[in-house]
DNA sequence: CTCCTTACTTACCTGCAAGTAAGTGGAGCG
DNA sequence: CGCTCCACTTACTTGCAGGTAAGTAAGGAG
């Protein structure tokens, strides 16, 4: 059996898919040794403990989402927001929703350090958001009462519960929910689909 | 050791909350048994097993669910609604969040059994919104553009998504949100305290 | 007073999880 | 040609989970 050079990445991205799947609970080291076709304890060689490599995994997300928002960053406030909506859609179309979305409900049932990493990856998302939200209604494409921060804070949470509910409904439940809160926003009917392909790119 | 006659109860309020603050996977057999006095076996006696217990805990909550509809039947539409975003509140300012925005996360991850649990108090509580927003509506006193079934799909999404996100920055997070989606559908800034009492009633 | 039921306890099993320690085969370098 | 390091494997430990089976103390019914 000769060592491959890529382990450490095809871990990563196995944890990803079953973290964002299933939760952090429910995958073990052996269900991604057994998809990579080695053994559990190899993956210790790589990541020490479990905490150590889901923490890997958000960051990852994180640096992934903040790409993102660079690459989408000439859009328009109101193209970023509906892109970010269709890059739900695209996740959740695959089964999987936002880390975020599933380790706020476990997060009694984690260790710290992960929460911590959680906490930050909301905090940027957070802020996307409200720079997005602000941004579109100083230019009229978008209207709602309050603050910004108030405003992003509320969607944030929209976003989150309809990714968790699409997966008792299908992805469709996913789309009218957001649909409707683009809606309530007073958002264009039509989204931009571009971001999608920047959010697969390396 | 004297048997008592109200353990199957105990274990019921026990599991709840632990259901509701930390998760299925995230207690045990033990946890319960501990904070009651008794051996984790003696649960099997009441309850064979893990999904049957938790199966019988959504239960309870749904039905507790019901009594508080029929309690606030006679309030108007906007009350019943505000009420219910008051009553989540109560939940979060125990540290705890509805079983459907816990375990619609953990949906990949517990029995079938369970999740189809869930799916039903989704219904339920669906079928509140969809009611309470069309008459809120009907008479003025909520304005949202799309269907009821919409507006009601997507309150329920930031609902759940505010009880989990509060539990990263504490109940004013969740107050802020709840605040925020009742100024986007026009509904009066003062809320209705009465209905979180008639939550707490037996 | 005895029997039966209720509500447990005690003792145990199985399975799986994370994690550890020591050993190994091949690739590359000197 | 031999050494060394990398990327593992093998074999193991610990711990806890859900679940089972048999035994038992207390209380009520007859």
């Amino acid at each position: 059996m000769t060592p491959r050079t890529d382990t450490r990445a095809r871990i990563l991205a196995i944890a990803e898919g079953h973290l964002m799947r299933r939760g952090y609970h429910a995958f073990s080291f052996a269900d991604i040794a057994q998809e990579l076709g080695i053994k559990p304890a190899a993956i210790h060689y790589h990541f020490a403990t479990k905490p150590e490599l889901v923490c890997a995994v958000i960051q990852a997300y994180a640096r992934r989402f903040d790409r993102w928002v660079a690459a989408v960053e000439g859009l328009s406030a109101a193209d970023r927001l509906t892109g970010y909506f269709e890059v739900g859609r695209l996740l959740v179309s695959d089964g999987r929703v936002c880390p975020l979305s599933m380790l706020t409900a476990e997060q009694d049932a984690i260790p710290a350090d992960v929460v911590e990493e959680v906490r930050g990856l909301h905090a940027r998302i957070l802020a996307f958001y409200v720079d997005s939200l602000a941004q579109a209604r100083t230019v009229g494409a978008a209207s709602f009462g309050g603050s910004p921060e108030d405003e992003g804070g509320m969607v944030a949470c929209t976003l989150v519960g309809a990714q968790l509910l699409a997966r008792l409904h299908g992805p469709d439940a996913y789309v009218r929910v957001m649909r409707q809160q683009g809606r309530a926003l007073g958002l264009p009917e039509q989204w931009s689909a571009f971001p999608t392909s920047a959010w697969s790119a390396r």
